[in-house]
DNA sequence: TTGTACGCGTTATCAG
DNA sequence: CTGATAACGCGTACAA
């Protein structure tokens, strides 16, 4: 059974087809009679407009391109939130596209974008090569979110601050062994650790930095690498680059049955939902994902305003949020 | 700068547009010779295929729509790693829609998806009312994931069972007063609820149904409320509908300062990533998301193959994980 | 308000 | 069997 078109709404109401999508899309020049005739037509005969066809046709600028590294860390969802708010006030149709947590399928889901035509990419959490994403951003203008990349418009937070929040917080609590569980190194995400040796330094501490992987399971074994050491060479005190390998810590504390914060002191960073029960009540570093969000869906409103402006960065500012996972260090024999 | 189009390919190979699309799509009717040549053509000239155009002008069915309910449980995540995986092993393209854990969005996400003209809707966790899931099936074919909507294709867990284990589990470590917070009554998710009270009743005991709301903040509020009951009243299990909600009854026995399992009991039901880590150790049901995924998106295949085909239930069966929150009922005085 | 070219591939039909 | 021509899918935008 045949598709209902504009071209039959249009046959029915005795009018253009063009008169009808000047109608649907509530553009000056239909008078308001004929607009009510149109749509109600359109209802009687359930009509489903076409977004396909009006994207294919449209010169106007109507779409996100939005791409989420990880349906399993809820940071993103904090930030396609904001972005989502965004799209819906400006009338942006979001298209979506969903990556792997080790960044393989990057490349892969922004070319998917392209080739769906979408006007603007907005990225959260890119773990492409900064060269890459400025190859990109030459193709379709993108935006990127919570990492900064030079000659790219990008929203994100001052990590440096963050992780200087974390790292002082525990300094104050007496912490000398802090060690840092860090990503892979990457294009882009950087200045967490830097953040961290900063204020270990300024301390007057060396930094105790490991590096990890991006899953839960590996921070585990990783942490447990280091909550293992003998007592008086074992940090008191781990700083993780996210939420996810800190609840990795968390584990590793667990198995070795070591209390937190009574042994252990924990600090994650985004405050991501699994953060915030009580059962697990990590301490950790806030990024206002949704914020990030927003941010980064108003560059991108005005990248399309203007193609021709200078990439611009804006950099909010986290906040530490204390929980339980962290407490004074407890007194060494 | 004007993009790059077949016909522009088809100008500079010396052939006609047609046979350019032909190359592309790798259909026979095309020499190898100059297939090789189109497709190095295109390549030289930075040619990006449009899918818009493509979906637009295509007569076969191509595209998988994909809804999932929330982003910030990851048993959707699951599940859609599951539709993906069939999704590129039969080159289908994965348009996604998401909505909001109460539902509220679920509605204007499927007319979303219908109006991209996806050829095929895979909805996960619907929680709109049995009439619009057949309605809307009787215009997009729909298969419903972790939900049996009758006359609609579905692949879904047997949730009877999976409850019945839960709670079996329980009573076997002792525990009579056992609680289940459920979900919000609606259609097609009262299996866990009826799987509980069988258990329950098998055993000679009455239910203490508790109705909680989709949010892990909710569930902590109404399982305090049961947790903060006198002792010789207050249950010693609670059986939560889902992992968030079980999270939510670890956080408030973490906020009463009750031990689990010590004090109390607590199993969940989802196996999502959150309930793995030896920190949260979760009891749960595992319903194995990717497979309710790839189940699903092989039902979807086998509508397009088949518009007529009638209506087709998978059910799967459920297993119960145990970890570190459930133990024997402590011995009361 | 309307006619109509246009956006860009796809596919059915036809010629070599 | 290789390749070309032209109609088609459905809205949109601009000139008239």
């Amino acid at each position: 059974m045949g598709t209902v078109t504009m071209e039959d709404i249009a046959r029915r109401a005795g009018v253009s087809r063009a008169l009808v999508s000047m109608a649907f899309r509530d553009v000056p020049g239909v008078s308001a009679a004929t607009r009510d005739h149109i749509l109600a037509t359109a209802d009687a005969m359930g009509y489903r407009f076409n977004r396909l066809a009006s994207r294919l046709a449209r010169k106007a600028a109507t779409t996100f391109g939005v791409f989420l590294l990880d349906l399993r860390q809820d940071v993103y969802a904090d930030m396609f939130d904001g972005i989502s708010a965004v799209a819906k006030t400006n009338d942006k149709h979001i298209v979506m596209a969903v990556g792997a947590s080790d960044g393989s399928l990057d490349a892969a889901a922004l070319e998917t974008l392209a080739q769906s035509q979408v006007d603007v990419v907005i990225a959260t959490g890119l773990l492409l090569p900064d060269a890459d994403v400025v190859a990109f951003n030459a193709q379709v203008p993108l935006v990127s979110v919570a990492r900064r990349v030079d000659g790219v418009d990008s929203a994100c937070t001052n990590n440096l601050r963050g992780a200087r929040l974390a790292t002082e917080h525990l300094l104050g609590l007496g912490h000398r062994r802090i060690a840092f569980l860090a990503n892979p190194q990457t294009d882009g995400y950087l200045d967490r650790r830097l953040g961290y040796l900063a204020a270990m330094g300024d301390a007057g501490l060396a930094g105790d930095v490991v590096v990890s992987r991006y899953s839960r399971q590996q921070a585990a074994v990783d942490a447990h690498g280091l909550l293992a050491r003998d007592p008086a060479n074992r940090p008191t005190a781990i700083f993780a680059h996210n939420d996810q390998a800190a609840l990795g810590a968390l584990d590793a504390a667990a198995e070795l049955g070591l209390g937190v914060p009574g042994d252990v002191s924990v600090v994650g960073y985004d405050n991501s939902q699994l953060s915030r029960g009580a059962s697990t009540n990590l301490t950790t570093v806030d990024l206002h994902g949704s914020d990030l969000g927003r941010d980064a869906a108003e560059l991108a409103l005005r990248r399309l305003a203007d193609s021709d402006a200078p990439p611009e960065t804006r950099t909010s500012t986290p906040s530490l949020v204390v929980r339980g996972t962290t407490g004074p260090v407890r007194e060494v024999g």
